[in-house]
RNA sequence: CGCGGGGUAGAGCAGUCUGGUAGCUCGUCGGGCUCAUAACCCGGAGGUCGUUGGUUCAAAUCCAACCCCCGCACCCA
């Protein structure tokens, strides 16, 4: 920690099955302000970000994507790079599981720890869910299906040589580092999870999966790929350019954010007890934090409330009128306000457009450009040669002390709270010196005084923000009359505008966001689902299907196992929809399916078809025709 | 008894570890100011802190039981 090494930071790889979303987007960005915050600082960092492209089911859909695979991962990095740079992200390094130096590094490191001994061959024999990729212990499965609630498919019983990592071993030494190292798991609550896991039990992790042409292969061993999670983790050391630099000044990482999904059995248990078998140090902070909800459900792209956080801005800065960059600010903003840490938070465009209004809008942005517009109208717009006021700014040094403290335990969250603690001291100071009194009043010298005060205090503002509202920093300092935006040494001076200077005229950095115009009932669902043409509509094959029999599925609550006949066909299809009709108020109903839907297995049942329903208030309502309708027909 | 998180004003949350008659933001009602982006400042109303029992001089906070919601690795009809 001494002579100041680089500040490391990472964000777990994202996995390339599609495009980034409002979840992913937190923990990159939450990277980002911690990133930016240090470079503010002073401190040189390094930021690192990169995709997951070695998991076996790429290559499944990279084929049916009618491509290869490294064609399809290409383009989906690409596309998170693009996604990256449009929410103002500035990540010093991208790294992909596919390039050679990470390929290297994992097979370095499973070789060392094969020689060492902590990576053994075993012959598994147990139970294995194909489609979990998850070997499952005897006891853990009960009826020949998979335990995993969401799977619930067949399980095989197999018997096969596989490598694996002695993570057993590790526990009693895992427990002593988390508990004598009070900062390696936040948020608090998580650690205790962390240690209860370990404390369960922890059993040797299987690292191999047969090699099925895609994944980096076991060394000395062509049969075998090394499974995804404990190839994924090593990608943290691989930036470094380990092996080649047996040690870099860059290591340990000081901060590794995620998601709480992947900490307790990821990088709080395997990726410490790695490092440890290769003597390596451990990283500072794992910080694990909660989940963003859309509106309180968990985002998931079936339900289609996947929230695209460039867009989300886009529509913003078209709304609103501002910038683009600002209104990603204003994203950026939201986000880290809502910052979920130790719990979850949700996402609802109602409460983004509030904050936005009455955050950045009337209060910050109005309090900028009140302090300036005064400038303006009582001096002419010119900086006033006067001290500003230190009875006043004296009193900030207690906000920059809370939006530090809040920092250094990663509670991005309470930081912006402290930064927005100085926007809502200047109004109040506004108010309380009504500088129009004193202009009206000829008071030259308080006026002159409370306007630097003002000014002062508005950059001041400004400083702290920048990590989170880097374009808005930008923007508020030239309006000032600086070229570029604040440095950290600066939120200690409030001298710093040059006396004489005439400022530029105010311009509001965030204009208002007018209610929506009263035709607009803006009753409108979160998922906007874009326009399709007739043709498009055409390629979907509605038919009317009888229900001949209907039975509920073992092992799920909420599907419904359908035999109906379309036309002359008998099919199967599954329907979600067993929380809400018993199978008799089924059979003998007519419905509308889509007929020319893929087939897809659910649970086991090979659903030929998808059943319509509605989304009712409590539940679903199936369709039906308002009278018997021949078997079969086409719905259009 | 799989694991975990949670139930506090109309909404969203903090407070619970370290008991001492409940706090923040939004909304709402009233007032002030007039520099500003119908904004800013002040004040009011509004809560049996999931239920029941226990410990205590005192419980949102500790203990026990119960009820309800929500998550749980490649996923979804």
């Amino acid at each position: 920690m001494c002579p100041m090494k680089p500040y490391y930071i990472t964000t777990p790889i994202y996995y390339v099955n599609s495009k980034p979303h409002i979840g992913t987007a937190l923990t990159t960005l939450a990277a980002d302000i911690t990133a930016r915050y240090q470079r503010m600082r002073g401190r040189e960092v390094m930021f690192l970000t990169g995709t997951d492209e070695n998991a076996p089911k790429v290559a499944e859909a990279a084929e049916r994507a009618g491509q290869s695979p490294q064609q399809f991962v290409d383009a989906i990095s690409a596309e998170f790079q693009a996604i990256w740079h449009g929410l103002g992200i500035r990540y010093d390094d991208f790294i992909r599981t596919t390039e050679e130096r990470h390929r290297k590094a994992v097979q370095e490191v499973f070789r060392r720890l094969h020689e060492k001994g902590d990576i053994y061959v075993g012959n598994y024999e147990g139970w294995y869910c194909v489609s979990c990729e998850t070997f499952w212990r005897p006891n853990e499965v009960e009826d020949g299906l998979c335990p995993n609630p969401e799977c619930r498919r067949p399980v095989n019983w197999v018997t096969e040589q596989n490598y694996f990592f002695k993570l057993s071993a590790y526990a009693d030494r895992l427990i002593e580092h988390i508990k004598s190292h009070p900062r390696f798991i936040l948020p608090e609550g998580r650690k205790n999870e962390v240690v209860r896991f370990i404390e369960s039990g922890l059993r040797d992790a299987c690292i191999t999966r047969a090699n099925n042409g895609w994944g980096i292969p076991v060394p000395g061993d062509d049969s075998m790929v090394i499974y995804v999670w404990f190839d994924a983790l090593i990608n943290y050391l691989a930036a470094t350019g380990w092996p080649e630099k047996e040690t870099s000044e860059l290591w340990p990482p000081d901060v590794e954010w995620m998601g709480k999904d992947i900490l307790v059995r990821f990088h709080a248990t395997l990726w410490p007890a790695i490092l440890m078998g290769l003597g390596i140090s451990l990283p500072e902070t794992l910080v694990g934090h909660g989940w963003m909800t859309i509106g309180g459900e968990k985002i998931s792209k079936t339900k289609g409330n996947v929230v695209d956080p460039v867009q989300l801005a886009t529509e913003l800065a078209a709304r609103a009128g501002c910038t683009q960059e600002l209104a990603v600010d204003a994203v950026r903003y939201y986000m880290a306000r809502e910052m979920p840490f130790a719990s979850d938070t949700m996402f609802t465009q109602e409460n983004f457009e509030s904050r936005y209004n009455t955050e950045l809008a009337n209060d910050f942005g109005n309090a900028i450009h009140r302090s300036i517009s005064m400038t303006h109208k009582f001096v002419d717009g010119i900086v006033p040669d006067s001290d500003a006021d230190p009875a006043f700014t004296g009193r900030l040094a207690e906000r920059v002390k809370a939006y530090v403290a809040a920092m250094d335990i990663f509670r991005l969250d309470q930081a912006l709270d402290a930064a927005m603690g100085v926007v809502s001291d200047l109004n109040h100071y506004i108010d309380d010196m009504a500088p129009w009194g004193l202009a009206k009043s000829g008071d030259a010298v308080a006026l002159g005084s409370v306007l630097r005060t003002m000014l002062e205090t508005g950059r001041f503002a400004a400083t702290l923000f920048s990590p989170f509202l880097p374009s808005t920093g930008v923007q508020i300092h030239k309006q000032l009359g600086f070229s570029t935006s604040g440095k950290w040494e600066e939120t200690e001076r409030f001298d710093l505008l040059s006396a004489g200077t005439k400022l530029p005229g105010p311009t509001p950095a965030f204009p208002r966001l007018q209610p929506p115009a009263t035709e607009t009932p803006t009753e409108e669902k979160k998922p906007t689902v874009p326009p399709i043409s007739i043709d498009e509509f055409a390629k979907i094959e509605l038919r009317v299907a009888e229900v001949l029999a209907a039975e509920s599925v073992p092992g799920s609550d909420k599907l419904l196992k359908l035999s109906i006949q379309v036309g002359e066909e008998n099919r199967t299809i599954a329907a979600g929809i067993a929380e809400y009709y018993k199978p008799d108020e089924l059979v003998g109903k007519q419905i509308v399916v889509v007929a020319n839907l893929k087939p897809a297995k659910i649970r086991g049942i090979e659903s030929q078809g998808m059943m319509l329903a509605a989304d009712g208030e409590s539940g679903a309502i199936f369709l039906t025709p308002s009278q018997p309708a021949p078997s079969g027909a086409r719905v259009h």
